[in-house]
DNA sequence: GACCAGTGCGAACGGTCGTGCTTTTATTGG
DNA sequence: CCAATAAAAGCACGACCGTTCGCACTGGTC
């Protein structure tokens, strides 16, 4: 990796932490580059633009997530055990694991920042990491019917939908309400939405 | 109501409105005046800060909330039909009904806005409305166990989370991804949360 | 007719934003 | 080791930010 591509790495780095704090939008260069002991235009150059920035902070947090959760998640054997570590790992994203983000999940703050955006490059990012995730629920779910583990009868895109409401029913509770139950609460809500598809 | 009374409402109005798709950090004193058709000084005269206006529109909100959904629910009969109607005017707040703000709901978008600020008068805010909602919750819950339409062993507290999970998936879905079967599945959560606690 | 509080406007401020240039410094391949 | 190239800095710009201040206009009261 030369040079500029290892800057580039570092300050995405903390370009993630600071926007998982404070939204992409949040985010300025003159911060970033003091934050980076570097000068505005030298990182400035790196990335174009500010749009540039932002999106390559985006692939960069859809690389960390993937890594993080995702896989961790694929080792485990099909079905329940698969499903519980992707729930745990995500919990701990999301959460205050020693892996999460300063800010909690990047994703959900995005998310809020641009639902009503027309539309733009930021913006479809995070609805394909989102809707990717989904698919990846319901990929593992499936595999848990296959297995005989869940029942035939499993809606797999409702329950990837309710486990995300659950996820975001964590960071709310937890984030803004400081809430000490909100990880036992969200755990007993998968609990029960395991319970449901179990066979 | 006074003229200074009046024009401070329908800036209020606006401000709302924009909030609801912006954020309040992406409000701008310029922007609303120009919206407003007046001029900068004149309206920041109103509020005497930007976080004078900030906590201002969280209050107006807040009024409108209470106005369009607390109520009506209030006005129905204990229990099951109260509950029904929070959920249902809950839902088009956050939605696409005609008193619904352009943004979706203003306070999923400012929790997320302010999870991670340290303190500060806007954040201690959406979180005492938040708080507030999830009581009127838990009593509205509470009153249909006394009807005996709800079982004894129900906790109130989990359902107002589980309930506010719900909404947060379905703002989700339907604000970001766009997807068509949001409210649909929304109210089957509903559904099978009511069912639960149904004695 | 003079006063007066309420209301809004216009101009200007110091600051920060993203971005474009040119120049200097550091890294790298032959 | 040196030339080619990449990376970073320096500097300035126009735009917009929240905020301040003095002034003009309004309506009602002695």
């Amino acid at each position: 990796m030369s040079k500029g591509d290892e800057t580039r790495d570092s300050v995405l780095r903390v370009a993630l932490a600071q926007s998982s704090r404070v939204g992409l939008r949040g985010i300025t260069i003159g911060g970033l580059a003091e934050a980076m002991e570097m000068s505005k235009s030298g990182l400035f150059a790196h990335f174009g633009s500010k749009e540039g920035l932002q999106t390559a902070v985006m692939d960069y947090a859809a690389d960390a997530f993937t890594q993080l959760v995702i896989r961790p998640a694929l080792k485990e054997p099909r079905g329940e055990p698969r499903l519980r570590t992707l729930f745990d790992r995500w919990l701990g994203w999301g959460g205050y694991a020693d892996y999460a983000l300063p800010g909690g999940c990047i994703f959900i703050s995005v998310a809020s920042e641009y639902d009503d955006e027309p539309e733009g490059p930021v913006r479809t990012k995070v609805v394909q990491i989102e809707r990717d995730l989904l698919d990846t629920i319901e990929t593992i779910v499936r595999g848990g019917v296959t297995e005989g583990q869940f029942r035939e009868s499993t809606d797999a895109a409702a329950f990837a939908h309710d486990l995300l409401a659950i996820m975001l029913g964590y960071a709310f509770s937890a984030r803004l309400l400081h809430d000490p139950a909100a990880a036992a609460r969200a755990q007993d809500a998968f609990d029960r939405l395991l319970d449901h598809i179990r066979s």
